[in-house]
DNA sequence: AACGGGACTGGAACGCGTTCCCAAACCGGT
DNA sequence: ACCGGTTTGGGAACGCGTTCCAGTCCCGTT
């Protein structure tokens, strides 16, 4: 099973961060498909087996990818926090700077929220910790509200986030779309907050 | 590719429909892993390289199977309406007893979702008709409302469903997790609708 | 009833994710 | 510097979705 355990030595680390590298390049450059194991591999200049050591799946490997992009942004919105005057509008901005990292590198985004939606259960752990990061990144920007109602919120505006990204990636509705559906769900569940 | 165009002969009928039960009947007893397609084949006494003349793909089998099925749940709802006296008690009737029907085989259920979720584009044009049926049983559970408001809360509602579904399949939530967590979807968007 | 073109069968073949194996390289402790 | 173990490299092998092919069957036409 993947040997993690915190205890890495600097070649492993810099081993994994080449295949995450390696992973995130493919994928936007061909997408999904394009990333392939074993060119994933010869890119990171690491065996095949060797990524099967660090992660469990092609889709373990993309969705820990996600998940280290997440962070990061996660980071940036803490630096330069949202600016908007209501609960509403400070939602629809925090979506509209994720998106445009979307924008940057569209098949890029694609392959990880393909990624990051598999059954696949080892990417079950990814899932979690996102789920929990999405939420609370949400729910920060909320404001004062009870927070109960902040989380049930937050946790529905995650749902209609997912569905809408999914929905894109499937091909069903463009990016345009995505924010227009995203601001009627912020508009219905938070018009009275502050 | 696929072949349809609505004229087939009944043998041809017959074969399609036997593919469709050997899949409904595959994913019943193991899941979307368990249904491999030299397995349908067999079952459905049909070569393999014939049901990729009536579907382009695994996923466009499976996911043509819950089309299929979500008709009937439909029908059902149509032939014995929802009771509830306010619009969030029907729209968690609704998906009671819907759910139902994932408890009695949810290996299948499962399967349907994973595969009706997939990013392959053979699948799309079943995601598409999904959602429009999806969307009108939720806005017709709905009572008079606004209309516009009507559809802005069917697709938001199906946006938690789809997305608590794909919890379950994944592993992140249990069955009665979702029945909550739409419950809160209904109260929270339809707290003032009769 | 004979004909011709599309559909079906059986099975081989291909692509890519994943697993396995063995020899070489690495790493912490002596 | 040496040793025992783990890890890595290189590459073959496996499983399953998908494609291809040659021969046979079905079905509407003449």
């Amino acid at each position: 099973m993947t040997v993690d355990e915190a205890a890495l030595t600097p070649n492993q680390v810099a081993r994994r961060a080449r295949v995450l590298d390696a992973a995130l390049a493919l994928a936007a450059e061909g997408g999904y498909d394009a990333v392939q194991m074993r060119d994933v591999a010869s890119r990171a200049q690491v065996a095949l087996g060797t990524i099967y050591r660090y992660f469990a799946s092609k889709d373990h490997l993309l969705a820990e990818c996600q998940l280290e992009t997440w962070r990061t942004m996660e980071e940036r919105i803490a630096l330069r926090p949202l600016q908007g005057a209501t609960a509403a509008e400070r939602v629809v901005e925090l979506i509209q700077r994720v998106m445009r990292g979307v924008e940057r590198e569209p098949q890029q985004a694609a392959a990880l929220i393909t990624a990051s939606s598999s059954p696949d259960p080892a990417v079950r752990d990814c899932q979690a910790a996102m789920i929990v990061l999405q939420d609370a990144v949400l729910a920060g920007t909320m404001g004062d509200l009870d927070p109960v109602r902040k989380a049930e919120t937050a946790r529905l505006l995650r749902a209609v986030w997912f569905t809408v990204l999914l929905g894109w990636v499937n091909g069903w509705n463009d990016l345009e779309a995505i924010a227009q559906e995203f601001e009627v769900a912020a508009r219905l569940l938070l018009a009275d907050a502050p």
